[in-house]
DNA sequence: GACTGACATCGACGGTTATCTATGTGAGGA
DNA sequence: TCCTCACATAGATAACCGTCGATGTCAGTC
């Protein structure tokens, strides 16, 4: 699957109303977003020197367990936002690329001055 | 309530992990935007001329009931999305200024060049 | 006041989701 | 080979959410 094909036509919202299909695909980023403890994981991943985290430094950073840090970050590697890499006995996340600038150009408006 | 208190003092998700507080505020909004009908909703709002849509050019947009229509413009009202105003017999919804703006800055990845 | 049209609220139902414990897998070390 | 550590997967459960039909509310009209 391609998650981020969708969300790279899609104009941005204030241009057009969106059809459908963009609205189902770019809903699904949106909804990725939308629990508090992924907000919290992408920002450590985004924020880190480096770009990168092994899972061990997002797990003690919440009070959830592990599989449910696992389960987090699988569905923001599903919607296109975190890809992995393992390396030896550590697996480790760090922020796609594009997927959060073209959310963001999605929202923007253009300056009404 | 405000809804936009936290928002506006959020950083952007790479300078610094949100905390549990702010982290909770945006995926409040986030959750708002993660449902294909609400994406659709807020688009045709906000791209429509003259900044503001009747809830009956919405309902006709949609195959979708009238209160599921409504149920969904509360939620986007209730996360500071949009703004309602109830003239004669109609209800108007447009933009509530700044959100979407504030989101997309959120979102925003400085240049890594 | 009764009727109609526009929109909101209510209560219910089915599907989704966040979380947990238990278990599986894959890699390195003794 | 066996153990341990890091992480993923499976299955269960409780809470949440999107949708509906029915009904309420508010404004204008006859």
């Amino acid at each position: 699957m391609e998650p981020l094909e969708l969300l790279e036509c899609s104009p941005p919202l204030t241009r057009e109303p969106l059809n459908a299909e963009q609205a189902a695909a770019v809903a699904r980023v949106f909804k990725a977003l939308g629990d508090p403890v992924r907000l919290r994981i992408l920002s450590i991943v985004a924020s880190h020197a480096g770009g990168e985290v092994c899972v061990c430094d997002i797990t003690g950073a919440f009070e959830v367990s592990q599989p449910t840090i696992s389960h987090h970050l699988k569905v923001l590697k599903e919607v296109g936002l975190l890809v992995s890499e393992r390396r030896a006995s550590w697996v480790y996340y760090r922020l796609a690329p594009e997927t959060l600038s073209e959310l963001s150009a999605l929202l923007n408006i253009p300056a009404t001055v």
